[in-house]
DNA sequence: ATCCTAAAACGAAATCATTTCTATTTAGAG
DNA sequence: CTCTAAATAGAAATGATTTCGTTTTAGGAT
């Protein structure tokens, strides 16, 4: 099983191992985007070994390589999601209850053109999100 | 002399204090964003005592009221920004020499509400940067 | 199947930017 | 000029994240 994920990994020139495959499955049946330590909580049960500073390392590099996206969160800790939408597109994140919604691509790229022919710069990389509550949360009180 | 200054503190409901006043005026001379440690060693010349606390406590109280900027670094410290531009906009920020250019607002808010609509959310806040190198450092070889 | 090597993981310790806390000082309204 | 809430000092704590030297392992080559 994980066949995808060990794909996902090979395209990605990483080893297949089997934290990495472990950190990508319970990161994606999670509904929302989760910190790093919460993942290792959930599986150093799992291993009879499992650091912390491994969980780090792995979805930092799975966020360089484009396999997970990261949450830029108010309170600048680290948070990443799974997202299997491998167009160019952007997120709408919960600041509630954590759950990602897709935002299909806009005018971005548009614009990165015009900002570097007006000003002789070159865009390497931009952020676009939105931040806010939910359907639900909006609704409820917001309840955690 | 800094009446603009003491006005906009004023105007968002903070007192005038000198080290405030010092520190909207060194970023604003200074041609792209500072992080608070960089303007604290300038600063603290300046005053018999002056705490970095105090320096941190400033900016993000100025950043919040919408008289300073804050940008949002790779490497997630923070860096502050003076930017005159009142109107809703964006910015892009040379990751080598730290200027920092407007961008006009585009369609953020339109996504926005297309977003409210369509998922029933509320957007309580977006965030919007280009990254790369501006003219300059994209023409010599990016010196720092 | 076994070897071999670069990549991955360990985990204790370090880092270091940022925040907290309590006492002291000060801006500015009255 | 007084008074009080707001602002500051500064030492200490915090705690998420990273580093480092060592050990283990995935997976291509034999």
């Amino acid at each position: 099983m994980d066949q995808r994920h060990a794909s996902a990994l090979k395209a990605a020139g990483m080893k297949a191992t089997p934290k990495r495959l472990a950190i990508l499955e319970m990161l994606e049946a999670e509904p929302g985007y989760a910190s790093p330590e919460e993942l290792w909580k959930r599986l150093k049960d799992r291993f009879d070994r499992l650091g912390l500073p491994t969980v780090y390392r792995n979805l930092e590099e799975l966020s360089a390589s484009g396999v997970l996206s990261k949450v830029i969160h108010p309170n600048r800790q680290l948070y990443y999601y799974f997202c299997s939408n491998r167009e160019h597109h952007h997120h709408f994140v919960c600041l509630s209850c954590r759950k990602v919604e897709d935002i299909p691509a806009c005018g971005i790229e548009a614009l990165e053109q015009e900002v570097s022919k007006r000003n002789g710069g070159k865009v390497l990389s931009h952020i676009l999100q939105l931040n806010g509550l939910c359907g639900g949360c909006a609704d409820n009180g917001e309840k955690q």
